[in-house]
RNA sequence: GGACCCGUAGCUCAGCUGGAUAGAGCGCUGCCCUCCGAAGGCAGAGGUCGAAGGUUCGAAUCCUUUCGGGUCCGCCA
């Protein structure tokens, strides 16, 4: 066999410049460091042969070189483009160009054959050893297999950023639980991650929220039997609260949860009847203290939810907190100093004008020459910063703290922001902080094929911790990464916990459940001992398929965490969850496949192998999406064991 | 009026950043399953990738136009 380390040193120079990120992961391999992967592996050796043949090649002229598995596996097991991509450049003909890297791809140690097919395809079929030499690697590896060499990025990951105004919801759920996936991922790639949630902890929305924890307050002490006329009112008819107390303060009343009566309670056994002055109004200072003890107890909560979900955020950031640091002034003052700032008026959304549209001169930001669609307002007509402006703080900040990439996680309906916020955070690094926003969907939840109505007004209002309660922490987690996040998505209550084939959840789980149990009824070999098992009897084409599999799992993190996708994890594992099915479903009709056969100890030995190193990898990615691996399966209608006798 | 997302088999969805004859599950059809590892298994049918142009060796994928669905759209957050 051939590993990628050995294949490094032979490289010519010129092809670790032309593709850093590979040349630096090869450099940086050795025995032990295992980030094994046999498609980065054979690139290198197609474009090492490249040079060979063409020395005059630009090394640029490689760069879309590929090497994948074609479609059609009667083809081979890899096939590369590289004769089509480089004949242009070459000034060579396709098929010719094909046919000479064919002579040379032959002779390597791990090609069986390589023949050109069709425009100038080459075609790939790799020895059987190679192919099984992957088996030890990864059991060695155990679930660090698939971890990407450190690429020296600090990539910043904000999701989830709930408004601290109630309990979370099945919309913040997606985002919560793509996030995390996403931030475990692009650490899987390789890079050095920082999972975040930034407060948003300023502005109208908390101050609302303050407001109703004082209406809850005042509620509480009017049961106390507090003295005031305004109290007197509220004994007087309990039922109108809501509607004395807006009376009495001239205001509009929000968030008339159930939620909040919990924070009213606290707040009035904390400051009691200092709240509010003797015509019922709040005292000075009460609005604050409201604010702060409603955004404290409601973080608790969300953190609460958080931690049910599994999710565990490195950093909280507070939205008051950065404004008061005073960095909403420095990222004015780095935008006007590039003339980026100015006083000007806005023109009204066209079709859709608002009826007490007025013209107003506010202070711009020059978003247009970032690719916005019209500049933004940095600073409200009052002069005070509006939420861009205090996101330009937050963003500002984490440019501060030396990240390279950042990432968010935001719902669909914030989909209109992202073009001013990327403008922003390329004006205020110079373009050398990139921004990627993954917009998640709307979720559908049904319930006996019944749309269930999420809205908060709503009786039936479905938390996040009624989600979990219903199905449990894995098949949310699961099922909210089985959609591609910019696709719409129907959870179904009753689909996700159905033991059936169309339920990845329990696929992928049965699939690690059996394989648990096969290597329990073996004794539990160790990897060690199941690594240095002869592999010669892996011949079948259901089990090299399955080995094939398993090495396509580093290269479908990168792909993966390139691309921002972590649903690709889920249908990968329910790929390699199938594969596995297939193996095990072919020993039930012929006695001579199953993985243990006591007349047969080599080629146990091989199988309980294989088995190990699918349900390494089976670990390996439910790491990556937060999902637990289980032992075993039952079945709630027997009550028995899924595991075969 | 504009921005962003989606449109792929009867249904729900993948499609590895441009590759060869477009895949999976469900559903459907047929066969297998009295004993063996069956909360099943095997096989088959089913597609002008919403439409029309363009880019090139090559397009579901990139560009333009267009149709349908969804999210949004001055100082809210």
């Amino acid at each position: 066999m051939v590993c990628a380390h050995q294949v490094a040193p032979r490289l010519p120079p010129a092809i670790g410049r032309t593709r850093q990120r590979h040349g630096a992961a090869l450099a940086l391999r050795q025995p032990g460091f295992l980030t094994m992967d046999i498609f980065a592996a054979l690139r290198a050796r197609v474009i090492a042969a490249l040079a060979e043949l063409l020395p005059e090649l630009p090394p640029e002229a490689t760069a879309k070189v590929t090497v994948e598995p074609p479609r059609d596996p009667s083809h081979g097991d890899m096939a590369t483009n590289a004769a089509m991509v480089v004949a242009k450049p070459a000034g060579i003909a396709p098929p010719k160009l094909a046919a000479a890297l064919a002579e040379k791809l032959a002779a390597l140690p791990e090609v069986e054959s390589a023949t050109p097919a069709g425009p100038g395809f080459l075609n790939l079929r790799l020895r059987a050893d190679y192919v099984r030499a992957q088996i030890p690697e990864v059991l060695r590896a155990g679930e660090a297999f698939g971890q990407g060499a450190a690429t020296g990025q600090r990539v910043n990951v904000e999701y989830v950023s709930a408004n601290p105004t109630g309990p979370m919801h099945v919309g913040h759920c997606r985002g919560a639980v793509v996030g995390d996936a996403l931030a475990n991922l692009l650490a899987k790639a390789g890079h050095a991650v920082t999972k975040e949630y930034y407060i948003n902890d300023a502005g109208a929305q908390v101050q609302a929220l303050g407001q109703a924890a004082l209406w809850r307050a005042a509620e509480v002490l009017a049961a106390q039997g507090a003295a005031g006329l305004l109290f007197d009112a509220l004994r007087a008819a309990p039922a109108e609260a809501r509607a004395t107390i807006e009376a009495a303060w001239g205001t509009t009343l929000q968030y008339g949860g159930e939620y909040l009566v919990p924070v009213g309670a606290a707040l009035a056994a904390r400051d009691g009847a200092a709240l509010f002055d003797a015509d019922g109004r709040p005292a000075p200072g009460a609005a604050d203290a409201a604010r702060m003890l409603a955004v404290s107890m409601m973080m608790t909560e969300i953190r609460a939810d958080l931690a049910a979900l599994g999710v565990q955020q490195d950093i909280f950031i507070s939205e008051a907190e950065r404004v008061a640091a005073g960095d909403l002034d420095r990222a004015e003052a780095i935008l006007n100093g590039k003339g980026l700032v100015y006083r000007g008026t806005l023109e009204p959304p066209k079709g859709k004008t608002p009826d007490d549209w007025e013209p107003r001169e506010q202070t711009l930001f020059r978003s247009t020459q970032f690719g916005d669609d019209t500049d933004r307002a940095l600073r409200k007509s009052d002069g005070s910063g509006t939420y861009f402006a205090n996101d330009l703080a937050n963003h500002l900040h984490k440019i501060d703290r030396g990240f390279d990439a950042l990432v968010h996680v935001w719902g669909a309906d914030h989909g209109g922001y992202v073009k001013r916020m990327k403008a922003a955070v390329a004006a205020l690094s110079d373009s050398r902080v990139s921004l990627d926003v993954v917009l998640t969907q709307i979720v559908h939840v049904l319930k006996n094929g019944e749309p269930v109505r999420m809205s908060k007004r709503a009786g039936s209002y479905i938390t996040l911790s009624d989600l979990i309660d219903e199905v449990g922490r894995d098949a949310v987690r699961f099922t909210m990464l089985t959609r591609k996040s910019d696709a719409q998505m129907e959870f179904d209550l009753d689909r996700v916990v159905e033991q059936s084939r169309d339920n990845p959840v329990f696929y992928v789980q049965y699939a690690h459940a059996r394989i648990r149990s096969v290597l329990r009824a073996a004794g539990d070999p160790g990897p060690d001992s199941l690594a240095a098992a002869p592999l010669e009897t892996l011949s079948d084409p259901a089990e090299l398929a399955l080995i094939r599999r398993i090495a396509a799992w580093p290269r479908t993190v990168e792909a993966a965490a390139a691309a921002r996708e972590p649903h690709r994890i889920a249908f990968y594992l329910n790929d390699l969850a199938g594969d596995f099915h297939l193996l095990w479903n072919r020993g039930r009709d012929d006695a001579t496949l199953r993985f243990i056969r006591a007349e047969e100890p080599q080629s146990t030995q091989a199988r309980l192998a294989l088995v190990a190193a699918t349900g390494v990898v089976l670990r390996s990615g439910m790491a990556v999406m937060g999902v637990t691996p289980v032992e075993e399966l039952r079945d709630e209608r027997k009550g028995e064991s899924a595991e075969p006798a």
